[in-house]
DNA sequence: CGCCTAGCATAACGATCGTTATGCTGAAAC
DNA sequence: GTTTCAGCATAACGATCGTTATGCTAGGCG
């Protein structure tokens, strides 16, 4: 019956082009009929494999968001100290943005403003910003602080200021020397230790 | 000859719709009949007043751009300690924010991710970048810190951050509460006073 | 008064959007 | 070898996009 369909290719060749398209162009600029010229696919059979524009959608989210949570694991797996536990997130973007070819910024960020609110690859937005806010809180916690809430909070706000500034480079060159995310993670690195400081002693 | 028009309404009408509705639901996802409907206004006149969207799209950054910067001049007035002037950009958001009804993050982080690059719009998102890098670090100067470069580049790290998690924070309620932007001038505040603690006594 | 020009609405344009109906092709089942 | 069915391409659909051609209406000047 529903015997391994050998259908892997177009799916794929789907999935690779939506990713590319979607992130360097923007979703709503970017029409069905780019990705299905790129992946050389029919119409059809992007609507046998998926619910409409918007299933793809949802699709190019989900698999952005496994790939990078995959990224984070990997790094957090790496490393024990709890310091540099906190910091991984920095760490793992770097990695993230080197194994797929990232030029622009966030394309979590950039699907927020664009994609209205009732639609499906919301879903995956939900998602990340969960996980950044609970596995902050979670290292936050082993790493000992005192307030582990606000030390995610600070550290997101790092985080999503790094992801904001690679959107706005696009755009303008300006002063903007180096990866907004190396610099966001140093900064963030003195913020947490002046902030560290200031607890332990007391302990 | 060029006699002043009695045309005002017609076109403030058009910003107004325009400025609602594309800072709402998105600059691509809001169709040029939606601003003619909200804006109770002839297609004729719109492309009378401005060249097509994209002129329209122009001038509605343009306005955003000069409101922005008339609040934040206005904050900026009414400082005179140092660190206060530097940490004015986040009042001057939260003032901004309050005399246009803002819900969702900011607008030209919204464009930069919308528009194409070659969009007349994004002579105004780089002078936001503009203006808040030179600005930033001017403050950064006045302020007697050994390194004006560096503290403008983080302070607009916890600003951009701020406004990116603003437009998270409409998709995913999570464990946010109260106003991201308050929160970075805190956060910031720490680390600014902690940095100038580090350079002042050797001097 | 009669003309004329500016400013606006009505209506329609071609292009493109996302989507689907129809028909071909090729391998598994008997 | 014939049947069958899944997978795919060709072609076209209605809807909506941004844009413009046409016509009406009000006010300045002869």
């Amino acid at each position: 019956m529903t015997r391994a369909p050998a259908s892997r290719p177009a799916r794929q060749r789907l999935l690779d082009a939506a990713g590319e398209l979607f992130y360097e162009s923007g979703i709503a600029a970017t029409g069905v009929d780019a990705v299905l010229a790129r992946a050389q696919v029919s119409p059809a059979t992007l609507y046998a494999h998926f619910a409409g524009k918007d299933g793809l959608v949802a699709a190019y989210l989900e698999h952005r968001f496994r790939h990078w949570r995959q990224s984070w694991d990997e790094v957090l797996a790496e490393r024990t100290d709890p310091v540099d536990r906190l910091l991984s997130v920095f760490d793992a973007v770097v990695r993230y943005r080197e194994a797929e070819g990232n030029r622009r910024g966030c394309a979590f960020l950039a699907a927020a403003t664009e994609l209205p609110p009732d639609h499906p690859g919301q879903q995956w937005l939900a998602a990340d910003s969960r996980l950044l806010a609970e596995r902050l809180s979670e290292l936050a916690e082993e790493a000992g602080v005192v307030d582990p809430t606000e030390v995610a909070d600070g550290l997101l706000a790092f985080y999503d200021g790094a992801l904001a500034r690679m959107a706005r480079q696009a755009v303008a060159p300006g002063l903007d020397t180096g990866n907004p995310v190396e610099r966001a993670r140093q900064v963030a690195a003195e913020w947490l230790t002046g902030r560290m400081l200031q607890a332990s002693p007391t302990g």
